[in-house]
This record gives structure tokens, sequence and C-alpha cells, in this order.
DNA sequence: CGAGATATATTCTGAATCGAGCATTCGAAC
DNA sequence: GTTCGAATGCTCGATTCAGAATATATCTCG
């Protein structure tokens, strides 16, 4: 049995649910988005189609039956097999134990924030820095309900995590905001004239920013 | 001209490096990996073609020409167009102003985290933990080490984010590991008691997960 | 000076992804 | 009674990805 590479964790998903009951695609991705589920693991139906087929193929999961209602599409139920409970274990035990290099958007972001002006950028993290307060507020309050319903904790953890990720990253996101705005972050005379320069000719010019930049293009180490 | 998707950055990372000078591919790549870029956005051979290509399809970048060195295979150098540059700013302006929906690994461990047993989750949790404090030590010295040759803090303000991350999840981490092992988390008798339960016949039983998860598989609102 | 490691530079291929589309059924409202 | 929208359930194809494979040049070290 050739192994499966662990890319997808709709896959983990997948062989969670089945570890429950038997069940078809659709309702798995049903059962997913009633349990919010689809908030931790990135849920299509495309991907879930092609990821019980990969599951198959390896032998993690099995057809339990095809069955039919009226005219609809044939649907076929699922079930987990050992190997695919076994399977199911290792990856979580994987996933808790080893931190996984992420490559969050935002940070591809502030790779590249010396193209925009300082005073741009101030603009933006202000109205970044609104958007992860309403965030938290949602989160905070999703988990008051939760908890409000009597569901306990391990069920919702993923947001517990979810919530002091997005309060570090606004913290973060403020504290950047106002260092730039009130002049304490270090350089900002240097980046500010840079952009200066830039918009008497209406961009950044690239022969100002080659030279500006020449001196750091040297590795760190 | 089909507007791209913007899912890939390193597709941005390409324009950017093009801002600054017309480059081939491998030297994109390579520039890359000398200014860490290669940490915040990721990085590989098979991809970074592909992107050029699409790049080229789509306008915002264009073939500036085609060198051989000796025998080696032809170079295609490119730089950038008006709607590239465009496209570079529209793009940034839009990632750090607008927060995106990210699915980490590990938030979707935690969402099927009852499948483990508590005491294997806090010992796995203080794995990680060993793991993130290495981690987080390795990105200060790397940002100390910058400061001390000079690299004004824009140049690396991935770093920055990323240690507030690291540092936040590190926290959650210890707190969530301490408060299941001293037994304050919330449910966790309940949860210990269907995995010993679950023990005693090899794993967890799919019909006592399901009679625990029962109470709760109605929507949270 | 020859062998192997490393650097240069791209191409290929199979797999994964994702959004859109298709086809049916059911319920509610008009 | 019929139309319209939501729900059910799956399929398809275009794009994108990752990593291996390829091919040559240069360096290094005994």
């Amino acid at each position: 049995m050739a192994s499966r590479s662990r890319t997808n964790p709709l896959a983990l998903a997948v062989l969670a649910l089945l570890w429950e009951r038997p069940m078809h695609p659709y309702e798995m991705s049903m059962t997913l988005r009633e349990r919010r589920k689809d908030e931790s693991v990135r849920l299509n139906f495309g991907s879930l189609y092609s990821v019980v087929d990969s599951l198959v193929k390896h032998g993690l999961i099995e057809a339990a039956s095809t069955e039919r209602e009226g005219n609809r599409p044939t649907r076929t139920v699922y079930r987990i097999t050992d190997a695919g409970a076994t399977e199911a274990i290792d990856w979580l035990t994987d996933l808790v134990r080893t931190p996984a290099k992420e490559f969050p958007q935002f940070e591809a972001a502030l790779s590249f924030l010396p193209l925009l002006g300082p005073d741009d950028v101030v603009r933006l993290l202000r109205l970044r820095q609104t958007s992860l307060e309403r965030q938290v507020a949602g989160l905070e309050s999703g988990l008051v309900d939760a908890r409000a319903m009597g569901l306990p904790a391990i069920f919702s953890l993923e947001s517990e995590y979810e919530v002091t990720i997005v309060r570090a990253e606004l913290g973060f996101v403020t504290a950047l905001a106002t260092s730039i705005a009130d002049g304490s972050f270090e350089g900002v005379d240097l980046w500010r004239d840079l952009h200066r320069r830039a918009s008497t000719h209406g961009r950044l010019d690239p022969d100002e920013l080659a030279e500006a930049l020449a001196p750091y293009l040297s590795p760190p180490q």
C-alpha cells in the first residue's frame, strides 16, 4: 500500500467522521458544516470527492453500500477500515506533536511591505485592526454561546486557539501601526524619503529601491 | 485580460523582485533564498516556473531577453509590466487591509482532538511546547543578528510577526497542557472516562463516541 | 588530474485542488 | 397547480503544485 501524502486535512476530517459512523460524502460535508468544522478545515465539494477516492485507493476507508432514494443520484456510503483508524491516530498525533511550517498570507505581505509607503501602510493596518477586532468579538461570542448551550470545552478548542492567535496578531498590528504613525518605528524616515521622492513621479522607482536596498542584500548571516 | 486568481503569494514575490530589476527564474529563487523570503513564501522550483508562465500569460510580466552562457540551458529574463506593477500594489494593499481566512494544521488537529486520550494529548503538547520554544529562540536570535548587521526593522517585519504568533501559540499550548494535566480543564473527567473504557478494548469505540457526542450534535446556534 | 560534490537552470509528470456546473427532488408561496 | 428557490448529491475540467529528473559547468580536495 503506497503511503498517502498527508497534505489535505480534509482527509483527516473524513476519517474522524467515519470513526463515528458510516456516511456518504454529501452527509460528511453537511455534518462538518453543522459542527462548524468547516471553519478549521478547508472544505469544498470537489476536494471532498477526490479525497474520498484517494482514501479508498489506499485502503483507509471502503464502500459499505450504495443506495438510491427515488431518482436521486446513487449515494455511496463509506466506512473506516482498521488501517484508516490507525492512520487517523498517527496523523493526529503527528499534527499535535510537531508544529508544521505554515505560510500565512499576511506574513508574505509583510515581506514586501516596503513597496507601499508608510502612510498607506498605517491606513491599511488600521483597517485590518478593525477587521481583527470584529473577528475576535465574533469568536468570543461564539464561545460564550457554546458554553451557554452546555458544549464541553473540548469540542470548541479550535475556536479558543483561533481567538488566541487573532488577538496576538491584533496586538502586533496595533503596535506596528502606532509606531509607524508616531515615527518611533526604526528607519521610518528612510522609508518615507524613498516614497516621497517616488510620489513625484508616480510610483516607487526601481533604481532608487535597488539603491536603498543595496547595503542589505547580502544574507544576514 | 482574464483576471488572475491571487492564490499563490509566490506570484507576488516574483512581481516584487522584478520591480527591482529584470531577472530569470532561477535568479529569482536564489534571491528569495538569500533574503530569507523563502521562510515567508512557499518556494519550490516547479511552482516558480508555472507561476512565471501564468504571469506572462496575463501580461503582468514579459520576457525581456533570452540568453545562454556556454552550453547551459537558455535562460529567459523577465521584466515587470505596468499592469504588473499595478497588480503588485493592489494585491499587497489587499493583503494588508483584509485578514485572509487561513487553515492552520494545528487548528484542524484541535478539531479532532477527542480522538486521542487526555494523557496522550498532554504528552504530545509538552513535546510541541519544546519545539515552539526552540523556534522562538531561533527567530529571536535571527532578529538580534539582523539588527547587529544594521538591517532596518522594515526588512525583517515578517520575523517579528512570526515570533509574535509563535509565542501566542506557545502560551496556548502550555496553558492547555497544564490545565488538562492538573484536571482543571472543563470536562476532562468525561473525556478520560471515554478513553479509559476504550483502552480496555484497544481503541475508542465508535458507539461510545457517538453516544458521548450525541447531546452536542446540533449546531451551537 | 580525476571523482564527486555543488551550483546553474529548466522541464516533466502525476497528483491535488477548486469552482462551476449538472441533474434531480421537495416544499412553500402565489 | 405551478413556479421558484433551496436542498440533495455528484461530476468535470482547467489550473496549479510539488518534487523528481535532466543536463551541463564548475569547484574542491586529496
